[in-house]
DNA sequence: AAAAATGTTATGGCTGACCTTATTATTCCA
DNA sequence: TGGAATAATAAGGTCAGCCATAACATTTTT
């Protein structure tokens, strides 16, 4: 339980299982995709945070986060989410550049300046793209939503969250209107991995399929 | 004019240097000091500095800022301050631990956040430790101030900033009221060296010579 | 002017976090 | 069940920013 200090990048692949994984297992691949790094640095990287007991590793399988793991990666997601609120809210920073402003501040909190900022946003419960802020006790209950990649055609769903982090991809979000609150309706999945077709906002809009797994729904009708 | 990311390291030199010396030559073995790293440590990093073009040295003289370098250091300053003014007056921190908290988020945050934060606080002329906070533009007139290692036995003198930045330091001052607004008299110099005892809120307090360096007064009376 | 103090350079090391290019091991799928 | 795809290891590098120790240069003090 010592307060070891974390390095900005250690911080960065526990809260990348976090927000990739929830419980599971996760595929390296996916952490060096996110991460912008090689497999093989993953790899490395992967074998030290595991001598730390961040995380545990079942070779070609994937890896999980420890209790101890999960318990930085919420405190690191609790920061972030808690900056965004900030930046959005009080500094009107657009939308679509917050997570990234916020994803810098993160590693340079201290607990006490994340629990003041808590205490001044008013303890807000989720961040401006709908993801749920973890307590300061760690706890955290996960959504329950669905991506979009898996609605059906003809569905209609309300947009709880999106869980992208990229900037342009949220750029891309915002002005195709995809937020959280908004409503979307398949209209068209096409074959063979192909984007969906939505309507949303009075609007037909496409949408990849890898980026409509970051988009998090709940079914409304159909 | 391209902007370039310097890193924390980078940035902790440059501020160093302009907390440190205005406009003048700063030796070396004083950086060695304020940033905790050896002598050859400094060596080492003013060469990389000068080659990028932030500081200029002259062997056994000390280093200065360029114009390049006095402008990179002067926005970090900017940061750090509006950072103190926010942990301050929004957060609540303790005023002893504001700037090590500020000093964290100061490598973190993007322009634009920086912009937006300093329209949020109302556009602050100083800290909360009485330091002028740049200009967006760059400008920035430093205090007409003396330190308070050099007043004079009966000298009273008003403090108008404190430029300590360790912790400890500045719980000891704020334990004894060295305060910006604060007015202190000096009622005894030892010699060789020795404190000067000042009668600052009703008590006396010693205070040695290099905190009191520090401690910038402008003289009321004597 | 000599000695002491201070500052610089030279060497050699270390760590974390990346990289590339092979090679090897495992899993998945046709 | 065998080949393709995927994942892991091995080996050798880079880079920033630190460290120590020792040699050397300069400045300051006596
Ligand atoms: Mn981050
Ligand atoms: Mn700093
Ligand atoms: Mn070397
Ligand atoms: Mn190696």
């Amino acid at each position: 339980m010592t307060i070891m200090h974390l390095s900005e990048s250690t911080e960065m692949y526990l809260k990348a299982m976090a927000e990739l994984g929830g419980q599971d297992v996760i595929a390296t691949a996916r952490l060096a995709e996110r991460l912008n790094v090689t497999p093989v640095s993953v790899s490395e990287m992967v074998r030290r945070l595991g001598e730390q007991g961040l995380v545990s590793h079942t070779p070609y399988k994937g890896v999980h986060l420890t209790k101890k793991g999960r318990e930085v990666a919420c405190n690191v997601l609790r920061r972030q989410r808690l900056w965004e609120c900030f930046l959005y809210d009080h500094l009107k920073i657009d939308w679509s550049q917050v997570y990234e402003f916020a994803c810098s501040l993160e590693h340079a909190t201290a607990p006490e300046v994340t629990e003041a900022l808590a205490g001044f946003l008013g303890n807000p419960q989720t961040c401006p793209r709908g993801n749920p802020i973890p307590a300061a006790d760690g706890s955290f209950k996960p959504l329950d939503a669905m991506p979009l990649s898996e609605a059906k055609l003809g569905q209609t769903a309300q947009v709880l969250a999106v869980n992208a982090t990229a900037t342009d991809v949220l750029k891309y979000l915002q002005e195709k209107n995809i937020l959280p609150g908004r409503e979307v309706t398949v209209i068209e999945v096409a074959p063979m991995q192909g984007p969906l077709t939505l309507h949303v906002g009075g609007k037909d809009v496409a949408l990849g399929l890898s980026m409509a797994e970051f988009v998090l729904v709940k079914k409304i009708k159909n």
